[in-house]
RNA sequence: GGCCCCGUGGUGGAAUGGUAGACACACCGGACUUAAAAUCCGUAGUUCCGAAAGGGACGUGCCCGUUCGAGUCGGGCCGGGGCCA
């Protein structure tokens, strides 16, 4: 018999699945909806394993819901702006436009090789002028709905390339391309309000209980809610106005030594202003960047400004301040007050310009009147000491005194505060999506009007110059004011490429509306059942998504706040690390198992093998797809992706592994093909017993798991139920006809949204004329599913001592009596006293006895 | 430092508090073959007793607890990873 041809097969249904127009969706259908969504591929030029393992999944998601009876959307674009494309440009002389679309090109195919269920018709590209023109209206509508503003921001500034960085860009206080060091600049930028929806983003997460845990608890941390108060220290003899500061420890307020200022606050720079020695300090820390990182590993380093703050509660009391180059101007009010003993920071800076440290929380176990405060702050619980009012409170309490008095005087009030900062949206760049905006001398802001829309990327411009190619072009930006005609700028900046993956989700409803999101496909498809991607993912993209989900709202564009119903966080694909003698990382491909270990191919030079890890170029532990396909076929890299591990796990490409999954899938082709003398299609299964009967059962068996495991996404377990399937068919042997075809037909139904190429073939082969993307999904019979008797365990004392068969109702006096009949348990019985019988019907039978 | 996740054979991993190791990979033995590949059959946690058939003990990172019964639940350690500091 011939074996199977992946290469042939796959481009057959390939192509038969692409003329029927087999997966696409409808968006008017009686069926129920499923929406499967993959995190869509930045277009680098070829898919990677990581891509082959997200897609996977999701589509067996997909083919399963079909299957099922729903009418599923599982569509595929292109995340396409980015730095990538400039740099091509930079360094190859191509056009970023003609790079990303020959990637895309590239890469489509690539997917298409993989026989994905995907509704090509529904594709698109964030750089598709069709697309940002739409991002654009949405900016407009944010700007009219309050969710947009401009504003000055500390940004990462490379003075080398003339732009601004992200703090992921800037390593060891560097630019990442330049090597130039990166300077925190103050510069007019745009910003998303997401702060507005802090709370409900919060709140939500609640309710998104098909989302990981871990995502979940990482949204919240950082969004980080945290209660406080607010208030002021009064300078003494000083024109300047009091101090405001935000503490969420204001039951410390009695072991306050200093009041710190951040580098970035307003008074500091008034202060700097006449004075040299603080106006160097400043620079200096300026130097650190704006990495929050940087900030909390360097040395903490103050400048005392003379000025003298008073105690809010003490009149008498007078606190040095500070500018300190931890305290963060974006957080509160950019002021602190210092109480080293409760607060790591706060005792490091205190130690180090020998500031009192004051203890005024002490544990219950310690003994107030000697309890101090060593190089460690102590920040749990006890009781208020040194406190004055406060004393002998817990700390809670003190915080609600405190709190009370306050608001009371009219001094203070209880206030809560973000990590969360509003979203800088504006990038020096020119792959990107143009911020539709003009600025005019006379009329300041001008939003660019919609018929006016879009404003397109010209197509000449240099990269030849450091800077931005906008800024740079001679004639792009200038323009006439919309409102009043004089002569103005157009706005030079682009949208993070975060805002393109914002929406995407809701344009695939429709791609063909010609609002930004059709509302009524929106409302019919979102929220996206299922979304899979990494776990990188897990806070900036859902962040931003879910922000934008709910400004869309806001903005009359969709009627949900959520986007994504369900997500699923897949693991990495990792491989074997190699070295050569000389220490260099060597290709999978160059290298040769032997009995007596690795050696390069070729040369016979031995090789150390390295721990598995994420592939990487650099540590060239890569397996192109491509070259997988090209030897085993899509369905043998599909069904080696979902095999062995569970999805959230890492899993680890192995040659061996692949071809194991070969093996399989030529083992699948063989069992029909020598399938002799199978009744017709439809023919009724009779009045079985014996190895037929047990191989129906089987089959049955097969349904309800995989059913249920693919339900629930673990794959890998499915994979194993349809294992035993195939080892079942192999032990039956020649049984009844009518039952060999259903147990064939349901090995190839069930295998068929993990390698649909091959069960589209075999079902073919069974005598099928309808293809198996457009059969049902098999049911199980509840009564073939059960069983008529179990084997259950007998225990002594919890220790194993046989097995028994009965039925599983079986009553318990009668398992009884046949437990103790054994003679395992009477042997180990002779020395005990028995003392009672548990059974837990269909599990175990366990007699309890103590030594007599 | 805080929070979260993980720790099971040579390997990846199964296991609603109920017979630990399903399923797969690798290895080994056998059949088929001139040979190899492919395929098929088989052994396989460790250890002890036994010629064998069998039988016993131990076993899910470590310790303690709850329970008739713990890989699973609780407490405390150790190790690995992640997020936040």
């Amino acid at each position: 018999m011939a074996r199977y041809n992946a290469k042939e097969s796959e481009r057959i249904w390939q192509s038969v699945w692409d003329g029927k127009q087999s997966f696409r969706a409808e968006n008017n259908s009686t069926k129920p909806k499923a929406y499967v969504l993959e995190m869509f591929p930045y277009p680098s030029g070829r898919i990677h394993m990581g891509h082959v393992r997200n897609y996977t999944m999701g589509d067996v998601i997909a083919r399963f819901r079909r299957a099922q009876g729903h009418n599923v959307l599982h569509p595929m674009g292109w995340d396409a702006f980015g730095l990538p494309a400039e740099n091509a440009a930079r360094e190859k002389g191509v056009h970023p436009r003609a790079w990303t679309y020959a990637n895309i090109a590239a890469m489509r195919g690539q997917l298409k090789q993989m026989g994905l269920a995907i509704d090509w018709s529904r594709e698109f590209a964030t750089c598709d002028e069709a697309y940002y023109a739409r991002q654009q209206k949405l900016f407009l509508d944010f700007f009219r709905v309050g969710l947009v503003y401009r504003a000055e921001a500390d940004v990462n500034w490379d003075p080398v390339d003339h732009t601004v960085l992200a703090n992921e860009q800037v390593i060891d206080g560097r630019g990442w391309r330049s090597g130039a060091i990166v300077e925190r600049r103050k510069l007019s930028q745009w910003f998303f309000k997401i702060t507005s929806f802090a709370d409900d983003l919060i709140g939500a997460l609640d309710g998104l209980s098909r989302w990981p845990e871990k995502v979940r608890i990482m949204q919240k941390n950082w969004i980080g809610r945290s209660e406080g108060m607010r208030f002021s220290f009064a300078l003494r003899g000083a024109r300047e106005p009091a101090i405001e500061v935000f503490s969420t420890r204001a039951d410390t307020l009695f072991g306050a030594s200093f009041v710190a200022l951040s580098p970035d606050h307003p008074l500091v720079q008034n202060l700097a202003a006449r004075d040299p020695k603080l106006a160097a300090f400043v620079a200096e820390c300026r130097r650190l960047g704006t990495a929050e990182e940087a900030i909390e590993t360097a040395e903490k380093l103050g400048y005392d400004t003379g000025l003298r703050a008073v105690h809010p509660f003490d009149d008498s009391w007078e606190l040095p301040v500070y500018v300190a180059n931890f305290v963060l101007m974006g957080y509160g009010t950019g002021a602190i007050f210092g109480c080293p003993a409760h607060d790591q920071r706060d005792l490091d800076f205190a130690r180090k310009y020998t500031l009192p440290v004051l203890p005024v929380v002490v544990p219950e176990s310690a003994d107030a009147s000697t309890f101090a405060v060593g190089n460690e702050a102590y920040t749990g619980p006890g009781r208020l000491a040194n406190s004055r009012f406060l004393d002998g409170m817990d700390v809670e309490s003190a915080k609600a005194e405190m709190a009370t008095r306050m608001e009371g005087k009219g001094t203070g009030t209880r206030t809560v505060n973000y990590r969360l900062r509003d979203w800088l949206v504006s990038r020096q760049r020119y792959w990107g999506c143009p911020i539709p905006v003009v600025h005019c001398a006379a009329c300041g802001i001008v939003p660019v009007p919609e018929k006016d829309l879009p404003v397109v990327l010209p197509e000449d411009v240099r990269f030849d110059v450091p800077g931005n190619p906008l800024e740079l072009h001679p004639t792009w930006k200038q323009i006439k004011c919309p409102s009043c005609s004089a002569d103005a700028r157009r706005e030079t900046d682009t949208f993070d490429t975060f805002v393109d993956s914002s929406w995407y989700f809701a344009r695939f409803a429709d791609t063909e509306a010609e609002a930004p999101v059709n509302k009524d496909a929106a409302d019919y498809w979102l929220p996206v059942d299922q979304y899979i991607g990494g776990v990188e993912h897990a806070v900036l993209h859902l962040l931003y998504a879910r922000f934008f989900t709910r400004a869309m709202h806001r903005a009359g564009h969709v009627s949900v706040d959520e986007p994504f119903a369900g997500l699923f966080t897949q693991g990495m694909v990792c491989h074997e690390t190699y070295k050569d003698q000389d220490g260099n990382w060597v290709e999978p491909a160059d290298i040769e198992k032997r009995s007596d270990g690795a050696v390069r191919k070729g040369t016979g030079a031995p090789i150390a093998v390295g721990p598995s890890e994420k592939m990487s170029k650099s540590k060239k532990n890569v397996v192109a797809p491509e070259a997988i396909i090209d030897t085993f076929g899509a369905d043998t890299i599909r069904w080696f992706m979902l095999s062995d591990t569970p999805p959230e796990r890492d899993i680890e490409w192995t040659q061996e592994g692949a071809e194991g999954c070969w093996r399989f899938v030529q083992r699948i082709h063989r069992l029909v093909g020598e399938a002799a003398n199978l009744p017709p299609v439809g023919t009724p299964i009779g009045q079985i017993d014996g190895a037929a009967l047990e191989l129906r059962r089987a089959t049955h068996r097969a349904i309800d798991a995989v059913t249920d495991d693919l339900a629930n996404l673990r794959f890998n377990r499915a994979v194993a139920r349809i294992y035993e399937l195939a080892n079942a068919i192999g032990t039956a042997g020649d049984t009844d006809g009518a039952v060999r075809r259903e147990a064939l037909e349901t090995i190839v139904l069930l295998s068929a949204p993990m390698m649909p190429h091959l069960a589209e073939t075999n079902w073919q082969r069974l005598g099928h004329s309808v293809l198996i993307v457009e059969s049902p999904w098999p049911k199980a019979d509840a009564m073939l599913v059960r069983r008529d008797t179990i084997k259950i365990g007998v225990q002594v004392n919890g220790k194993l001592r046989g097995e028994i068969e009965v039925a599983p109702d079986a009553e318990k006096a009668l398992v009884e009596g046949m437990v103790m009949n054994l003679d395992s348990v009477q042997r180990d019985l002779s020395d005990k006293q028995f003392v009672k019988f548990v059974y837990v019907p269909g599990r175990v039978a366990n007699v309890v006895a103590k030594i007599a």
